[in-house]
DNA sequence: GGGTATTTGTCCGTATGTATG
DNA sequence: TCATACATACGGACAAATACC
């Protein structure tokens, strides 16, 4: 029999019985208890370590359900066989993020300015909806609860000209997300063509699922037909409303012309990425996309992270009927990965117009950002922008520079750019060209990343000569 | 030149110039207006529609925006060519839900009781979190806010046993989010043990991923060893908590085999679904194989999701190095699938120890519901019941009856019932027992469920005989 | 062919009703 | 409540393109 040489501590906050406990799992994991060897009985060992006999029997009691010992009646508690791993080779030290330089002002394409967040309306909306129905704690549909996907329907057509029913759209965290599911839906087979520069997010994504993608050219209207057609490609991935990068808004011509192109064979789809289609300057809100379509085509794909917050991760999916078929058919089950608190708080804030009101207001404010940039960069010397009707982001030609020097030398002040090459895959692009966000931004950094800018250029500009 | 016959509504509440533009368009996609056609000047159109030159001028401006019409200047509006469409062969009517069975009462093992959630706390959580700050409205870290993460890093050190560090834990929306993500970190050829029988879901979720995965047989402790070495996979999914849906908790002897198999080889893991490890009704919960494990062989997954409300989309992982350094470099970009708002609410919940006061309230909760149950169902003619010590759901032995038909019986008066057999693949398991979840039940909905089955069970047993 | 009148797109200032804060 | 800003609608001024003589 082994003797335990522990020792308790009756001052300690830590229960004696789990006191014990632990020592005696330290005992058998550490090797000096045995499979098969019996532990000290009850009494004797209340009494060795002068507790009460029902600390030991608690103790005793939890070592039995988890199987470090078990019991043979009025014969004792024997320890239970144990394996011991041997430890990892190395505890290997975990990876660090690279710590990206400092960066004082960031031109980038992602940020969000949530500065007029309505603060007031979401406290209260949220509030709300905690006590609005015990129903909304319980497991909703996976494609989004109705009453939102109702709502976001009627929105979709009024502000984007989107056509469908609410049964269509599904409800998700986030546009990746949503891209991985629809993946999913998709012929296996099926190549994808990218715009080609585009949207390096979704061709990291199409990597990782291990997906056939084509970088496809573009021409001043967008996607190139012919060589989408000649690429092989099934399905095609498109920012009409607002190119990503080139920022250009696809007329409706080349938009019938590609809806034509994905009719003329079973299986072919468009994947419309609108995810900067709430944001137009000089004009109204172009509608998107899939209300051209007739044939059924396209797959159209939203978010309110954009619009509303970057850290709400709600995005929506309108299917065409075949694909919503097969939604139904093999994922319709399990849960919705977005929180229906959420949903409801969402629908509520479409539903009351508060979501209208916003879009209207940011609108606004990045108009005048987006005038502000403007002005400030067509002062630099050979400087032109294109793309600035719409969206978040903008185009900087910079008369005969390289755009990866300029970019380099503001990173060193501080400044973040991103020259639009690196957006593409085989595409030939200017070399003078930046990619500039302005959502992120304010008046001062505007006009501070502004003036580093031109310093940079100019800086390169000497140097050249 | 073209000549419009429409007119305009000045009465109408749609502003004329969007009159106009819709009426063009209609002309354009209808084929009356021809690409190349010159459209009326605005002059000449405005008098005939007698409305001002700045109504036409405001409608052609955005069908020049769209891409209907174009400029030339000082010479006309000239419309584009579009190309038709043929609408979709037939409009596929929307496959509708299978409506459910009437079901009054439903022994589901996936449902929550919802009653005691801290309506008051969750309420006054969010709305705070809500004005906390502002960065919380910013794209955040896709593993998870570090605040959050050390905060459920040590809940589940103190509560689960679970040993890691905060960088370890990926936050989800959901267990099957995170199991899917699992996935792609996993070799790609690896072949999965799932436990025979076990849970569905996961199975399916495997089954749409493509992976190759092996039913493995159980025995009274948990996975066979031998079978699990025999099927050739390389990685385990465990539920050794409360195992689903047989109900037993895995003692440590069994825990320490299966680390030790998955150290004997190299890209060997366990993954261990601890879906239902907050409740025990009888002892301390259990800790996690995670803890016993120094090889860092095994995947731990859990969520909030049973624990708070099943509505709330948040689970977490915690990933041994080497999948952490796969994480990392593969899929560390891109946004957490989480309301960051989310996340600082529940992390303030665990914090506050409100987290902790909710799990203990739950576990007296269901520990009643457990007992009623059991006490019920043990009135039953030739009843067992197993599996009851822990988690949501048990098992009722009828000793003798066949359980699909007693089901089948019972369901006819709206109670559903679950026949153990429907969990399994390939293993034989008994054809008497079903498999009951208790947590969505009231005392009153177990009570006249235990009635009605126990119709269904005289009534089977007299038609046998 | 060249001059002129007319048509045309473009740009701009303004008025009114309404939504927003 | 009131000031502001915006959407809608109106019409004048201008210069380039076109048609006509």
């Amino acid at each position: 029999m082994n003797n335990f040489t522990f020792t308790l501590d009756p001052a300690s906050r830590v229960p004696l019985y789990q006191q014990l406990y632990a020592a005696v799992v330290g005992e058998i994991r550490a090797g000096r208890l045995r499979g098969g060897e019996r532990l000290p009985s009850k009494r004797s060992l209340c009494r060795h370590l002068g507790v009460s006999r029902s600390t030991v029997e608690t103790a005793y009691g939890i070592l039995c359900d988890e199987g470090y010992i078990s019991s043979r009646e009025r014969s004792g508690y024997f320890a239970c066989e144990l394996f011991r791993t041997p430890p990892a080779p190395e505890p290997p030290p975990l990876p660090r993020r690279s710590a990206e330089p400092a960066c004082r002002i960031d031109f980038s394409t992602g940020d969000v300015d949530t500065s007029a967040f309505p603060y007031a309306s979401w406290a209260r909306l949220t509030k709300e909806v905690v006590y609005s129905s015990p129903q909304l704690l319980q497991r909703g549909d996976r494609q989004g609860d109705e009453p939102f996907r109702r709502e976001l329907c009627a929105f979709l057509r009024e502000w984007r000209g989107v056509s469908c029913m609410p049964e269509q759209i599904v409800i998700g965290a986030g546009v990746e997300y949503l891209t991985d599911l629809l993946l999913q839906l998709l012929p296996e087979d099926a190549a994808i063509a990218l715009e080609d520069p585009g949207y390096t997010a979704a061709r990291r994504l199409f990597e990782l699922s291990r997906r056939a993608f084509v970088p496809v050219r573009l021409d001043a209207e967008g996607m190139d037909v012919q060589a989408l057609e000649d690429s092989g490609a099934a399905v095609a991935y498109l920012t009409p409303a607002h190119q990503f990068p080139m920022g250009m808004t696809m007329p409706v011509g080349r938009r019938t012309r590609l809806l034509k192109w994905a009719s003329e064979r079973e299986g072919r789809y468009i994947v419309e990425d609108d995810y900067d289609g709430e944001f137009r300057y000089f004009s109204r809100t172009i509608p998107a996309m899939q209300g051209l379509d007739p044939g059924g085509r396209v797959i159209y794909i939203g978010t309110f992270s954009r619009s509303l917050a970057p850290s709400i991760r709600v995005a929506y999916m309108v299917l065409p009927p075949p694909l919503l078929d097969a939604y139904l058919r093999g994922f319709a089950h399990s849960s919705s990965t977005v929180s229906r608190l959420e949903q409801e708080t969402l629908r509520r804030f479409i539903a009351a117009g508060l979501y209208g009101r916003h879009l209207r207001r940011m609108n606004n404010l990045y108009r005048r950002k987006q005038a502000l940039l403007t002005e400030a960069l067509l002062r630099l010397e050979g400087a032109s922008v294109s793309g600035a009707d719409a969206g978040l982001h903008l185009l900087l030609r910079l008369e005969g520079a390289d755009a990866v020097r300029v970019a380099e030398r503001a990173a060193e002040q501080g400044v973040r750019t991103y020259p639009l090459a690196s957006y593409a895959v085989r595409a030939a692009v200017p070399q003078d060209t930046l990619v500039l966000g302005f959502a992120g931004l304010t008046a001062e950094t505007i006009a501070e990343g502004c003036r580093v800018l031109a310093q940079a250029l100019a800086a390169e500009r000497a140097n050249k000569k």
